[in-house]
DNA sequence: GATGAATGAGCCTTCATTCAT
DNA sequence: TATGAATGAAGGCTCATTCAT
């Protein structure tokens, strides 16, 4: 329902969702209230919903927003770099994030969204969208590592490339539960499973 | 000083969190109202809150009675079995459990709980704790693997436990979201990192 | 969405509805507000929502027994009583009720109902349906009256009698807006277009 | 001092008058909101406030521009013509126009402003003269046809003129609420009215 | 004058919770 | 204990109106 103006819309759009991630991100979708958002924005309640629709709307446009910027993560890496090389500087970009402010916001809005997913098909779409995308970057790349010989030709590629996804997803509940996270620790959990699967001579 | 014997107390307690499950795992805890409870359960207002405070030690009760239901599934092994073989038991049962509608609703209350964390301390204890506990028996099942010559003594057995409930969680998350879920690849990807994580010699 | 079992149904609604003709024949339907009903009712806002889903339910009730209450006016005479007797007994009826405070409450609801019903599909059945029960009443008693020969044949039954409501319509119109009314001026009109068309010999 | 020709002013206020009436005849005063005039008339929220002070101002001016296009339908007839004549193309200007878009659009405004006139008393002023000026041309032509023995002159002759206008008010709802409407039926029923009340010889 | 984004009071409605029976 | 009607605070959302450009 705009009834704004596509030209001024996307500042004013971005302002919005700045501050209903905050919210989000501090107290879940359903403990923040749209009065929360009007107060962290300095924008009022009619200017809002000038943007979106209903509160629902501005939780999918979350979800749009924070799957793009989580997309952006993943370089693209050029084909005659070292796979695995690529394989961990993802690790790496993924892992520093989740050190900054803006990135343990990212997961906690993230884990909301895992919950959100189970019943509103259009965050479930995006969420599974979200993973699938890095799920098959890391695919390929552990394909390009298979055929330099860098990774043990008999791994399945892709269950490979969903243990790497899961950990992720591991690391992101234990760093947002605030438990005890190493940073190091992970990498060289994720270097054991790269570097673990090389091939070696038959026994 | 209740009239009413301590077993029939703890039935309709056991009754309302039925209820309630049912509810939470279709719903979600915030979109759940106590009247659907009610109706589920087919008991009144004023009697569920005989039982509970309010809705928030409902959903922690919910919460407490998942982990210990979730602690089953831990089948404790004897001490001279074979630990991999224990450690895919494990693995075994919580996948086949994940195929019961009873199992995908755990789960799916599970992701709830994992979002609910972070913001309720009350569950983020029960949660961590819940996660802590199987993290502990695989690990320990991973270093007598080790002391068994089973496992490469040079893999760091926590992380490695780590690893192994990371992949549990991502597993949940695709299933609960009716992704593609392939229970048998699942059991390769463990038994590729169990497996293949045997002492090798040296090249 | 009545959460109220139906025993206990009956007399709450039927204050709540007391309330809300008050309000809504003294503001019409849209400046009533809820709380408005609240405060003339005494009740609470969930008390009323328990008893009716939403506000234009509320508006649809008040339509019925505005209609049913009207029905009433309409008695029903005996198969041998004089039919010219009888409708002047229905119209003395109709006009008596219009000069107590309830029948012009009742008839400003009335006002309110037929604008109501150019866009409330249920009300303009409402709406139709009371017009239409006195008008077969008053044609029936018509037709008796032909019968008789207390009236003229050839007039036309029908309409006649849909001059007659229109007379009724046109009566609440002027005592709504507080025009001068005269009761007994209107009495003469009926009298004269009732007598005014009994037989007579041809010129 | 106004830059611009009260003329173009004028085309400005019938433009935002016409829109308004389209949206209040389709959706009703209440229902209809100052974007919806505002789509219809693809003008702007700025320029409406600068024609009217606010909602109510624009509802009076539908008001009165209403009441001055009914006036219209009412033909000065000439003091010689046979006023019983006139008294018919009256009520056949009336219930042609009723069959017209414009005229049906104009009766829905007609039974809104009815209702609107038990609380506003700027529109019961204008809705009572609106009434109140075909009653008494119409009373004007009865005494007419009374001197010119072509009435009854027992007839109370304002009593008939309201009995008729009451029928108008009576065909506007009909009509209105979509129900059965035979235009040739009214204009029998009109006759029958009229040229049933002629004179006749005492029996 | 015209524009249209922004305002914010206030409306409808929900739902966790209470309490007389 | 159990019942369920009633409560009322609070939330989401609308829309008449304003005002800087």
């Amino acid at each position: 329902m705009p009834k704004v103006k596509p030209e001024t819309q996307a500042a004013r759009r971005a302002e919005i969702l700045e501050a209903a991630e905050i919210c989000f991100a501090r107290d879940g979708f359903h403990k923040t209230t749209i009065q929360d958002v009007i107060e962290e924005s300095g924008l009022s309640a009619g200017c809002i919903y000038g943007h979106f629709r209903d509160k629902e709307e501005l939780i999918e446009a979350i979800s749009a927003r924070r799957h793009s910027r989580d997309a952006e993560l993943l370089t693209s890496p050029s084909e005659d770099s070292n796979p695995l090389e690529s394989l961990r500087a993802i690790a790496l970009a993924f892992l520093n994030d989740m050190q900054t402010p803006a990135g343990i916001r990212a997961r906690r809005i993230g884990v909301e969204l895992w919950a959100e997913a189970l019943r509103n098909d259009s965050i479930r779409k995006q969420v599974t969208d979200g993973v699938n995308v890095p799920l098959e970057r890391i695919e390929h790349l552990i394909r390009r590592a298979q055929r330099a010989s860098l990774v043990e030709k008999k791994i399945h590629a892709r269950a490979l490339a969903r243990t790497i996804v899961a950990l992720f997803q591991g690391s992101v509940l234990q760093r947002v539960w605030g438990e005890p996270f190493d940073s190091r620790a992970m990498i060289k959990i994720f270097d054991a499973l790269i570097y673990g699967l090389t091939p070696r001579p038959p026994r």
